[in-house]
Formats: structure tokens, sequence, C-alpha cells
DNA sequence: ACCTGAACACCGTTCAAGT
DNA sequence: ACCTGAACACCGTTCAAGT
């Protein structure tokens, strides 16, 4: 009914400006029911079947705007890590910190990334996407170690509870927002310290 | 269309009906959203209409059921601890083990409990309900450290942690089953011995 | 008091048709 | 090649009406 522009040009930024639409909305709702194919379309300006001319069905759309936002986290741990390159206690600290930011920051962008049922793996052939945030997040934990700042122990297992930690935080602190939660930076610290040995801050 | 009973006898039984139908749409599916309004009273046998005359809105029928699986979560943990009066450090872990088999085996009942946007305090005037499960976890912690099982720390923040990692472990091991996880009985080894210092198993 | 029939405004998706 | 109009089978919810 309120349809601005019929005619589009060539080429396929349709695609792109229907991802974008999806990834504002989901932001703006943080609920991924809300994201709706006829909102998505008349964000844009478009009907309907125009989406199904790029995107197989709204799962599909869903799981690029997904894929999307796991580049962004992985992108904001990782350059939080790379600020200490000669501290590794610090990378590791500030990349679990920066984790959680962002999920404090994108709460909806967060919570669908691991919504259930989205057995996709979004592993791509260049390597970005899913898990290599979690390779890294093993390889910070080694060099702790390696340095002498972190407790023995097999670093996949200690980087399993530091994510599955954080995960748990990052989730329950948007679900229970009564619940009396402790200073999050202290909870990192003190998750830090207890789960691989890392000493008490010490700069930044 | 397939309608069996039409006149259902008086009382509000089909209050009762209604939540079973729920609940067991919910286990089977393990989405929230396959649990259909239309779906839940045609498996008891009346019209849409008659669930508003119990529930004020689909929300509300959600909010039950998930009142109830809290409650044999709770049930559930709170039984496995009490297995172990004389020993409090394998009653800590029992308690963690039974979430997590709980968790496992009801990946849906369990995603649910704690999906995005369900704001309402759960929290019944009689004490049952959302967060003493939670309160039950800090005595056991304390009585470990009483025990001298334990390390000293605040009990609030340490079964913060836990409960944050366990919660982590049981999304994290549905949402992604590819992820090579360790054995889930070594895993809570390792988190009880890091985070609070309990001694390797010692029995069962 | 309790339940139904019929309708409302939505939703995802498809298909023929337009340019 | 790209987009629309119109329809399909769903959904949650409401309202008048039946007994």
């Amino acid at each position: 009914m309120a349809r601005r522009r019929n005619a589009r040009g060539h080429g396929d930024r349709l695609r792109e400006e229907l991802l974008d639409a999806a990834e504002e909305l989901l932001a703006e709702a943080g609920d991924e029911r809300e994201v709706t194919v006829r909102a998505v379309v008349e964000k844009v300006g478009v009907t309907p079947p125009s989406l199904y001319l790029h995107f197989d069905d709204k799962a599909a759309l869903i799981r690029e705007v997904v894929a999307r936002r796991f580049g962004a986290l992985a992108a904001a741990t990782s350059t939080a890590a790379s600020q200490h390159p000669d501290d590794p206690a610090a990378a590791l600290r500030a990349g679990v910190r920066a984790y959680l930011g962002w999920a404090r920051d994108n709460p909806g962008g967060y919570a669908v990334l691991f919504s259930t049922h989205r057995e996709t793996q979004l592993l791509r052939p260049d390597g970005t996407g899913g898990s290599d945030a979690f390779d890294n997040l093993v390889e910070r934990v080694r060099r702790c170690q390696e340095a002498g700042v972190a407790r023995d122990g097999d670093p996949h297992l200690l980087a399993t509870l530091i994510w599955s930690a954080e995960h748990g935080i990052a989730t329950l602190s948007v679900a229970r927002p009564h619940f009396p939660w402790p200073d999050v930076d202290h909870l990192i610290d003190e998750l830090l310290q207890r789960v691989v040995g890392l000493p008490g801050r010490v700069s930044s």
C-alpha cells in the first residue's frame, strides 16, 4: 500500500538491502519472530515474493544475518585481544570482556546466534564463520600457559569451560535481569582466576 | 473436523487437560513456536475459543507450563543432592549432574525456561517457583566450605559462576551438537574442582 | 456456565502474470 | 531478469450465538 519505489535498478543490490533490513529489525525487536518477512520487504519497499528471488525461505535469510553477526562478534573479541600482544593474560581477559560487552550491547543479536534448531554449520570455505572464534580462545589460553600466567590443563577443556560460562552469563543476564548479578568485570576476573589461575588485574 | 467429545463435564478439568497437552507438545516438538493454540485444543478435542475461557492468551498458557517444568527441574536437583546428606561435596556434584541430566533429557523443555522476553517473575507467594533452586545451590556451596572441601569465597558469587557454566553447557550442547564436547561428567568435575576447589570424585 | 461457528487481521509461501 | 497481484493454508484472537 505505502510502497515507494516500484522499479528497482538491475543487479542484486536488493539482496543486500533485504539483509540490512532484517538485521536492523532484529536489533530493534530483539526477537526473531518479530522479524517477519512482510516487515522486511516493506522496509525495503518491495512485495513479499521478491524475497524468494534471493533466498530459499525465511530461515535462509535469518541464517545469513546470523552469519554476519557471528562475524561481528568474532571481530570484536579478536580486536580486543590483539590490543595486548605482549600480555597474554590481558589479552585473554580482554577477549572475554569484549565477548560479554558485545552480548550486552546486542541482546537480541546475541540470542539468535544460538537459538535452538539451527543445526546448519556456519563454517564457510574461507574459514570465517562460526567456530574459529573458539579456536582463538583456545589459543589465548595456551599462550597464557606458555607465559606461565595460567595453570596447566587441557587448553581445549579450559576454553570450553570459559566459553560455557561466558555464554551462560550472556544469556542469563538478559533472561534474568532481576537476578542480583555481581559486577560483570568482577565476575570475569573471578572466573579466569579460578578456572585458569589467571592473576588479578594488572593493567588497563 | 475430527472432534470427539463436544460436551465436557462441569468443572475446570479442561484447564488441566490443556496444560497437559501443551506440555506434551512442547516435549515432542522441542520448540515453543510449534506449540500452537490450535494444536493444543485439537489434542484435547475442543475448539480454539475454549482456551481463552481458562487462559488470558497463549503466553499465559506457556508461562504456566514453564512454571511446571521449573518445578520438575528444581525437584530433580534437590532430590539428587539430598541423596548425600553427609557428604557436601557429593551433594554439590550430584546437584549439578542432575541439572545437566535433566537438561539433556528435556532439551526443548529446558530451552523455553530461559527463552528471552519472559520477564514475568515466576515467584509464587508459596515460595516455590523460580529462584529458590539457585538459593539451594548457594547453600550447597556454603556447606562444602563449612566442611572444608571447598575454597573460601563469596558463596553467592561462586554459585553464580556454577549456574552460568551449567546453563551454558546445557544450552550450547543442544545448540552446538557438532562441537567436540568433552565428557559431561568430566567437565563437571573440572568445573567444580577449579571454581570451588572441590576434590576429585570420591564415591558413587 | 461452558463451548462452538464464523470471522478478523495477521503470517510464510507459491504461482501466474506483467514489463 | 526482476518484480507484482492475488491467492493458499496457516496462525492467535474475538464475538455473537447456542445449550
